[in-house]
DNA sequence: CAGTATCCCAGGAGATACTG
DNA sequence: CAGTATCTCCTGGGATACTG
């Protein structure tokens, strides 16, 4: 596996490339969430642990501009918009949900009460 | 999922556990080496791109200290170091692998060449 | 050969303030 | 409600030098 740019980034392998499109503190999070519903902006701020708006934003448009979800727009008053998850972040939802059990077994196995 | 506390550190949910452990930059590159066979410390060194002498002792020590790996000490001259796989450790092995398909199945959606 | 010790920096994330 | 703009801080990792 040789290195490879991406975006003007350097990689050395694939799972690398995979976390910089999924990794970070909450993305994960905000994708695990829409797996099975839309979700709201301040739903997804009121259910996200000490996430920031800035966190949050930030989170939202590169999922958005990777193509890991879509967004819709409500013209009401006050505004609504609702984040979906895409086919491509289905996928992402199935590794989530690997790396979540091995979590969890790993925490187990650490001795970590899950309360 | 509430927060919980482990080794001084606060987590959110058991993926960050997770990449607590066999997250960062080499970790999943060495653990992956040692998949199905021994490796000395010079020969990772050798292997993995760019990793530092700092770096690799650092992963390796921090590895050690979680039971993914275990290591002998060969009393020759010059010394000779062995690491190996641990149980935990193809667990560890598992989830990488299943990350790496997952990373090459994104580069190619997201048009890069695998050389 | 197999590491450890120091010093340093970039970028991910926190805090706060502001807006259509 | 749904964000963006600044500024700051911290830590993972780089560079370099040294040792049993």
């Amino acid at each position: 596996m040789p290195d490879f740019v991406s975006d003007k980034h350097l990689f050395h392998n694939p799972v690398e490339f995979a976390m910089s499109k999924i990794g970070g503190t909450y993305k994960m999070p905000i994708l695990w969430r829409l797996k099975d519903k839309a979700w709201r902006y301040s739903e997804l701020a009121n259910s996200i642990p000490h996430i920031s708006d800035r966190m949050l934003s930030k989170s939202l448009k590169e999922l958005l501009e990777d193509g890991f979800i879509s967004k819709e727009i409500f013209p009401e008053v006050p505004p609504r918009t609702e984040y979906n998850i895409t086919e491509r972040g289905k996928k992402a939802v199935e590794i989530i949900s690997t790396l979540r059990n091995y979590g969890f077994e790993l925490m187990k196995d650490f001795g970590i009460e899950e309360k």
